[in-house]
DNA sequence: CGGCATCCATTTTGATACTG
DNA sequence: CAGTATCAAAATGGATGCCG
């Protein structure tokens, strides 16, 4: 699983010898939300066995991409989270998530999964740091019975799984209108003038939200000619 | 080889639905420099036997990542390039570079192969917009046997395998150089200085191309406290 | 629940031989 | 060369069962 390699001096595929087998770098993407624990991650993984969840895991706990620790005080239950290294691997998760967006998204497939998380990292990928000059401010996303904090600092972005503390601004919502998001066919200006979503808290915040991010255009994938 | 999907409504798993199998993307990082023929893809990859190349390369022009054609007029042999969806991996895939570079690289081992290829393309992956701007130049490296040729115009870069029209600066060296340049252990600055590499063309033209490229510094993979 | 071990059916892969 | 055919060796997935 690990003496599989390219065995080529080359950054990328060195990179794809740490995290190219299948399943690592979803895994990595659901850390990038915070830490998580062995259940959490299978149940966001269906199809990955425990066994080789429990493989992966040790492999980027070897290499020194992710950290195995307690979660704070209280829960004394194991979790998993990036190191700096693990976390440096978001800018190449986001570039594979915006080409997919564009290139292969469409609808979805009634054997698909979904987790909201998945599209709160699409809005990271999309966020638009110049839009978010002079922002800052905490979202508090509430999506069915799941949660997300996302806090803007002068045009950078943090997206994390849990509740926040003193959120300017709770944006109530569905799974439903994630998916639909997902697909392209609603946009968050969109939901809440139709009410699928709502918004609490400071009115110059919630205005600004929407106009956070430049969601890409989805495009076709046929032949295209060499320009 | 694509019935497997990881069935999720993500955008980050269906990009990787599509490319993410085991050396798919390093076969399009060979195809970001130019259209190549299935020989040279296979001389590039070591270990990927023909059964499979053949079987990537249908698969890639079945989703309209690649198109199968024939080189220029001249020569009759077919050979592969990529389409717009295909180009439109590049940030996805320099970004993975930039993560090697910073946090895999190291020594070579001696089972390794290189291409010099792999370096320029981690050269595009360090370019520097702002310090390119007013540029526009045509650079073409002669690196052993092999030739690459760069354009820069005006914070852009192009990166193509095959020698130059008409360069306004040649760069002749060696692949030995190359290699040094991958392990951060040379700088194209240093290689002008004490002679490993040579320049002939516009002065001021030379004297700005070590200065386009960021190369990120390496740091080593151990476990960091989280912030 | 967290996590490892084991067994087994199915895929993927790697390496090589072979054909136009 | 370009690409097919073939076969042995891995990797995967799924279903357990076990232990703290």
């Amino acid at each position: 699983m690990d003496q599989r390699s390219y065995n080529q001096f080359c950054a990328t595929a060195r990179t794809l010898d740490l995290v190219g087998e299948r399943w690592t770098l979803l895994l990595i993407r659901e850390l990038l939300t915070g830490p998580k624990r062995f259940g959490e991650l299978q149940n966001c993984l269906r199809g990955l066995g425990t066994g080789l969840l429990a493989a992966r895991l040790k492999h980027l706990e070897r290499e020194g991409l992710i950290e195995r620790g307690t979660l704070p005080p209280p829960a004394r239950t194991p979790a998993y989270a990036l190191t700096a290294a693990g976390r440096d691997l978001e800018p190449a998760i986001l570039a594979l998530a915006r080409w997919g967006m564009t290139w292969a998204m469409g609808q979805p497939r009634d054997d698909e999964s979904f987790e909201p998380g998945w599209v709160m990292l699409g809005l990271k990928a999309c966020f638009d740091p110049r839009a978010a000059q002079r922002l800052h401010a905490v979202y508090e996303f509430r999506i069915d019975d799941d949660a997300f904090y996302v806090r803007i600092d002068a045009g950078a972005i943090e997206v994390v799984h849990g509740p926040a503390q003193h959120p300017d601004a709770v944006i109530t919502t569905t799974e439903e209108l994630f998916r639909e998001i997902a697909a392209g066919r609603a946009t968050l200006g969109e939901a809440f003038t139709d009410g699928t979503a709502s918004a609490t808290g400071k009115p110059e915040t919630i205005r600004r939200l929407a106009g956070l991010f430049r969601v890409p255009p989805a495009r076709a994938r046929t032949a295209a000619p060499t320009p």
